[in-house]
DNA sequence: ATGTTACGAACGAACGATCGTTCTATGCCT
DNA sequence: AGGCATAGAACGATCGTTCGTTCGTAACAT
């Protein structure tokens, strides 16, 4: 995964860069492909060079998106100590999540993915990658005693990222209530799972 | 508010029937105004006898899913056994939200709400509403020292809010996860509002 | 009863705009 | 010459909305 043997050529971040922009402002399908190529500064034409068609821009986009759900997962997947990685995880990941840019973009693509299978592929992979690894932390944590290990960790699981990213989705209409729970959300769910 | 003086003119409610299945399935912006008439059996140029605009309808649909809340606005409000409410609330609406249609449309009218004024307005309101009638509930059962007090009961609310949304959200993408969990979520919520 | 006026409901053609995509021509580098 | 990247005109389709018109019926005057 280190040497790729096809680098990205520079204009294709460009475009891809132009279309974030755009999604962001005015959701996928309010943004039409010369609204992309505009910001972008290249011609209509062009981007087809570079793209299959509108669709296979946003199918790019969420493949960038797992790539960053990537660091999440490698630390949760290799812990010793599965209360300290939970609370660093519940932290940071809902950080992440309430960023403005994450929250639309994800939005939008799993708008998206209900309908579109192309992207529900990419989008179904990515959050399966993500429920397992917590998933894994959480039976770890159950079988050494630290968590209470009555309730399926995957349920628990995907109730924590429900938590988080509903709250991410939360904050967009809501800012100035975002600001107010930066750990109560962690405090809320570990009180959930003590023994 | 019983005896309206404006009864609803039929055919604005197979509109609004029309509509609603076309959202469901293919989802507000890619819905054509041609779509809705074509389904309900009228004509394009009648709908604008009915509606404003496009827009509109969607406004209506929002106003009416407001509608739908009052039940539950209502017996989180006036409550002896906030305890008892509390999980009644959550089964009950746990289920609200995870039925693929409320979610579905529950879903479109919240992106749109992000970028739309109009809708944004009615969304906000009946979410406030929500929000305030659980807050109250908690806050009872705080101070009579059923639930933990630690937390701001308003902070509490929003995360059981997204809590149960978010499954709901989730249910549409992973159909097979959503039976597992029918009072998991409550047991969860519940444990983590121990005093 | 009969003629007349009024009005809302319904229709579908037409409008201008925009959609995603394709096509052809042009410039540039090797 | 050959092969890309680029550009922008052009295409057919569809978008939301507006338009002038017709139809049916209720209200009123005679």
């Amino acid at each position: 995964m280190s040497a790729d043997p096809h680098p990205i050529h520079p204009r294709k971040l460009e475009i891809v860069h132009a279309a974030v922009t755009n999604f962001l402002e005015k959701g996928y399908h309010q943004t039409g492909v010369r609204d992309i190529v505009g910001q972008a500064g290249i011609s209509l034409g062009n981007l087809y060079n570079h793209f299959k068609g509108k669709e296979a821009i946003l199918v790019f986009i969420a493949e960038i998106e797992g790539q960053e759900l990537s660091d999440f997962i490698d630390r949760l997947s290799s812990t010793d100590d599965p209360r300290a990685t939970l609370e660093w995880f519940i932290t940071d990941y809902a950080a992440y999540v309430a960023l403005p840019e994450n929250a639309l973009l994800g939005v939008e693509i799993l708008t998206e993915a209900l309908r579109n299978p192309a992207i529900a592929d990419v989008f179904g992979r990515n959050r399966d990658r993500l429920i397992a690894a917590l998933t894994g932390c959480l039976t770890q944590g159950g079988k050494s005693g630290v968590f209470a290990s009555q309730i399926d960790p995957r349920v628990v699981a995907c109730m924590i990222l429900d938590t988080l990213e509903g709250h991410g989705l939360r904050s967009l209409s809501l800012p100035a209530h975002s600001n107010l729970a930066p750990d109560d959300i962690g405090s809320f769910i570990l009180n959930g799972l003590k023994p």
